[in-house]
DNA sequence: TTGAAAGCGTTACCAA
DNA sequence: TTGGTAACGCTTTCAA
C-alpha cells in the first residue's frame, strides 16, 4: 500500500507554476502521520541523545525513509537559536595562497557538524557586506582570512560573534588569532643567508597594512640589524608573480646592482624574482644570487624553483581555528588567545645557506 | 532617552551560563516596539519592492540602527521555504586546478542574492555526506566541481534540487553543466603538435573514470588517430606534479625511449613531466621533446615553463554556471542545457607547434 | 517513553 | 499604506 507515494505526491500534486510550491518537502509531521506517532516522537527518533524506543524507532525510521525525509536544518536553526554555520571570509588571495587551507577549514567544520558558509571580501565594502551576511544568516562563529578593518571588528564585537582570524591579526583590538609565526620564520632564512656571507638585501614586501607582511618584514629587518648589515633595499609588491618580477627590476635599479640575496616577502614573489633574474638579468640561482621566499606553496617545492622557503603548517592551522572557533561557541565568554604556529625551514636549492642558528 | 540600549541590555541581560541565551538578538518585533509601528511594517522597511512611506521608514530604519538590528535569515528561510543557500561541492582536486573558481563562483552568487554553503567531498562517503547536508540545508540548487556517483544523483533527481556540473558532467544521467570544451582544446594541441612535425607521442592521462579525463584523451586519440599516428603509449597519473614527474618516467620506461611530444591530461602533470625531462633526464624543452598541458594555471605561465596549454575560461564558466543555475530555481522544469565554452590556445614555448587547424 | 502545545522570527495574506 | 494574524517546521517544556 504505497501511502508514503501517496503523501509525497500530494505534497506536490498541485503542481503549480510556482517553482517554490513545487520544493514543499515532506515534514516531520507526515512522517508522524505515516509512521502513526507525534511528531515529537520523530523529532526524538532524529535527535542524538533522544529517548525513543527501538519500536518507535523502527517505525519513524521506515516511514522517513518511504518519504525522504531530512530534518529541516533551518527550521532547527530557528527553535534552537544557533544555526551550526560557520562564515569563512576569504579573498582572492588567500586562495591562491592557501588553495589547500579551505578545504581543510571546511573538513574540520564538517567533523564537528558545523557547514561553511562561505563569504568572499576583497574590498572594503565586501567586508561590510560579509559583516551583514555574517549577521543575517545567524552564523554560530567566523573565520577570517582576509584584511578586516577595525571597523568591521567593532561590530562584531557588538553583536558577539566569535571570531578568529586566521594568519592576521589586529593590533588594534584583541582578537584570537592563529598565525604562523612570519617573524620566527623570517629569522630563520635571514640568519642561514647571514652565515652564508651574504651582506647586502634586497625585500620584496608586500601591501602597506599587511599585517603578515609587516611581521615577517619586521622579522628580517632585526635580524640584518642585528648582524650590522646596513645594506638594504625595499620594495613593495602585491603578492603576485608579476609583482616579484618587477620587485627585482626595481630593486636593480634602486641599487644599482643586484643584492647578494633577495628575500620575497612570500612564494609567488620569490618565484618571480627567480624568473626575471635568471632570464632577463642571465643569473644564476642561487649562485650569483640567493633568492627566499615564505608560505611553502606548490610551485615552490617544483624542481625548477626548489625555493628555499618556510613552510606554513596549513592543515595544522586549520585544526587548530576550527578547535579555538568550537571553544569559543561553547565558551563566549573565554579568554582571547593567539597561538602561533612555527613554519617549517625548508633548504630547497634557491640559496646560498650557512648553518641556521635558532 | 536611551530606550534602545535598555532594550539592548534586557535581550541579554540574564546574563546565563549558556551560551545560546547571550546571543540572543534583537528581532523585528523589537525595532517595531522601540520605532512605534507594528512588526510587518518593519518587514516591509527591510523588503526591497515594498510599500512602506517615507516616514515610517525612517522610523524603522533609526530604530534598527539603534538596537543594530538584522532580519534574521534563518526565520525568513522557514516562510519563504528557500534558504537562498546554493551548495558548493569542491575536492582538494578542485581548488589546487582552479583556485579562484571558487572566488568566482561565490561572487556571482553573491550578486544575486544567494550564499555559498561550501561542502566537501573526495571520496564517495564523502559525497552522501554532502548530499544530505544539501537536503538539510534546504539548498536552492548546487554547482557539483567534483566527481558524484550517480547514486547520488538519483538522490538528487528525487529531491528536485537544481543542480549544475562545473566541468564534470554524467554519461549516464542527464544533467545541466558548464564545461571547457576538452576534446576541442585538445584537438588544437594535438593538431599543432602534428603539424610541426612530432610523429611519437606519450599521453599522461588523469584518473580511469574521471570524465575530464576521459574527455580530453578522446580529443587527443581522435585526433592522432586521423593523423595516421600509431606510435602512442599512455600512462596515467592522478594530476598531481609527481604523477607528472612518475608519468614521464613511465613513458620512457615503455617506450623505451621519449617520444616527440608528451600530452599531459593537465598542466601540474606537465608542469612535472617539464621538470622530470630537464633535470633526470637532460633533454631540452622544447628542442628536444615537446611537453603540453591543459587548464592554464597560474605556473604554466611562469617563464621557466611557460607552458603551451589551453586556458579555461574559468570566470566565464563561473558566471554561466550561477546564471544557469539561477534559471533552473526560478524555473525548474526548464529543459537541461549543457554550455561549452572553447579555451585559449596559449602557445607558451614548452613546444614546437606548427599551424593549428581549427 | 510518549504526546500535546507553545514558541522561534520571519513572511504572507487579508482587512482596515 | 498599515496592522493583525496565521503559517513555516522544528525543538522544547510539561503532563500523561
Amino acid at each position: 500500500m504505497p501511502i508514503g507515494t501517496e503523501i509525497m505526491k500530494s505534497g506536490r500534486g498541485s503542481s503549480g507554476t510556482k517553482a517554490d510550491q513545487e520544493r514543499k518537502r515532506n515534514t516531520s509531521y507526515d512522517v508522524a502521520k505515516l509512521a502513526g506517532v507525534s511528531q515529537s516522537t520523530v523529532t526524538r527518533v532524529f535527535k542524538d541523545g533522544a529517548s525513543a524506543s527501538p519500536k518507535m524507532r523502527k517505525l519513524v525510521i521506515a516511514a522517513a525513509n518511504e518519504l525522504g525525509y531530512r530534518p529541516n536544518a533551518i527550521a532547527r536553526g530557528l527553535t534552537t537559536n544557533h544555526s551550526n554555520l560557520v562564515a569563512i571570509v576569504i579573498s582572492e588571495q588567500t586562495t591562491l595562497n592557501y588553495p589547500e587551507a579551505l578545504v581543510h577549514l571546511t573538513e574540520q567544520l564538517s567533523e564537528r557538524k558545523l557547514r561553511a558558509l562561505l563569504l568572499t571580501s576583497d574590498s572594503d565594502t565586501h567586508a561590510d557586506k560579509a559583516m551583514e551576511l555574517m549577521l543575517e544568516y545567524r552564523v554560530d562563529g567566523a573565520i577570517i582570512a582576509t584584511p578586516f578593518s577595525d571597523d568591521h571588528l567593532r561590530t562584531i564585537k557588538v553583536t558577539d560573534i566569535p571570531i578568529i582570524y586566521f594568519n592576521r591579526a589586529s593590533h588594534i583590538r584583541p582578537v584570537s588569532s592563529v598565525q604562523c609565526d612570519q617573524e620566527e620564520g623570517e629569522r630563520l632564512l635571514a640568519s642561514a643567508l647571514l652565515s652564508a656571507g651574504h651582506s647586502s638585501f634586497g625585500i620584496i614586501e608586500g601591501l602597506l597594512y599587511s599585517t603578515v607582511s609587516i611581521e615577517r618584514k619586521t622579522g628580517i629587518l632585526r635580524t640584518l640589524e642585528n648582524a650590522g648589515i646596513g645594506d638594504i633595499t625595499s620594495v613593495a609588491g602585491d603578492y603576485s608573480y608579476e609583482a616579484g618580477r618587477r620587485g627585482f627590476v626595481e630593486l636593480v635599479q634602486k641599487r644599482g646592482a643586484p643584492p647578494d640575496a633577495v628575500i620575497a616577502i612570500n612564494d609567488m614573489m620569490a618565484i618571480g624574482c627567480i624568473d626575471e633574474a635568471r632570464y632577463n638579468y642571465g643569473l644564476k640561482v642561487p649562485e650569483d644570487i640567493s633568492i627566499v621566499g615564505f608560505d611553502g606553496v606548490g610551485p615552490a617545492r617544483h624542481q625548477a624553483y626548489s625555493l628555499t622557503t618556510i613552510q606554513q603548517p596549513v592543515k595544522r592551522m586549520a585544526e587548530a581555528a576550527i578547535s579555538m572557533l568550537v571553544e569559543r561557541i561553547e565558551n563566549p565568554d573565554a579568554p582571547l588567545e593567539k597561538r602561533k604556529f612555527s613554519g617549517e625551514f625548508i633548504p630547497g636549492g634557491s640559496a646560498r645557506l650557512g648553518d641556521v642558528e635558532i
